[in-house]
DNA sequence: CTTGACCTTGGTGTGTACTCTAAGGTTTAT
DNA sequence: ATAAACCTTAGAGTACACACCAAGGTCAAG
């Protein structure tokens, strides 16, 4: 299968599949006489395993972490896959911490102004950021 | 007040300073013979309100326009600057919802996973990872 | 046999918020 | 007088995950 068709059936861009195979996600095992990337079931496969692991929310290093466990499971335990997964989780929970905080502290401020068509010479918003030093 | 005091008494850098300077965030109003920035009481002023903004979530485009609105406040309303402000926030609630998705799933990995010693030949990470369509 | 759709490589551009570097001028302390 | 510590500019580099482009080769249909 050449890359137009392959990248198609799943749903992403030939440019995608460059991208990935630069970075060592995801290399044809073939070429064509005329030098075109020839992809197959393997690769279908795999690239199915990366997006799925993109789709819950692992970044292509971690990607590629994870790929090359796949390749040698028996040289890697258990324990390895689930640390990834677990700091991952770990890392994500922060990060949903750290956004939860400004969307409180934006619906605070949003709740303090009118929002009315007047000149916002008094807005709240504005003079709440002048002047309070809390607010984290 | 010279550029490294100034940043100093803020806890950024100086690089930081000339940056916001040419986003136009923050310009200091003049210059030593010499030609170096020469920082006052205005500045201090409008670091903290960038800064106070910065930790609310707003990014420096958006604060770019909040101090537009704040430098000519009878021009505008109250309405754009609460309309600002909720934008923002359901941009958060999004990515907030999002990453939750992503909590929720890698949850549902690691409980799987033993995370034993044991070789990863049969994860349950990674055989889902290989075989389930779902995820989302 | 030529047109159009595909493919190749290598390189640049995007957004965000800085950080770092090079090459040089100024100020302050000793 | 000279070294340390500051300042200046312009420009490049970082992370992330691609998208886009140019210049050219290849393949199937009409």
């Amino acid at each position: 299968m050449k890359i137009g068709e392959f990248a198609n059936q799943l749903g992403v861009s030939t440019d995608t599949l460059r991208y990935y195979e630069k970075h060592n996600l995801l290399t044809p095992l073939t070429r064509t006489e005329a030098g075109y990337r020839d992809y197959g079931e393997a690769s279908l496969k795999q690239m199915k395993f990366i997006l799925r692991a993109k789709n819950v929310g692992f970044s292509l290093l971690e990607i590629k972490e994870l790929l090359q466990i796949k390749f040698k499971k028996h040289q890697h335990s258990c324990h390895e896959v689930k640390d990834l997964t677990i700091q991952k989780r770990d890392l994500v929970a922060e990060r949903i911490a750290e956004l939860t905080r400004f969307h409180q502290s934006l619906s605070v401020l949003a709740d303090k102004c009118c929002g009315g068509q007047e000149p916002a010479d008094n807005c709240s918003i504005l003079t709440t950021l002048e002047d309070i030093d809390g607010l984290t």
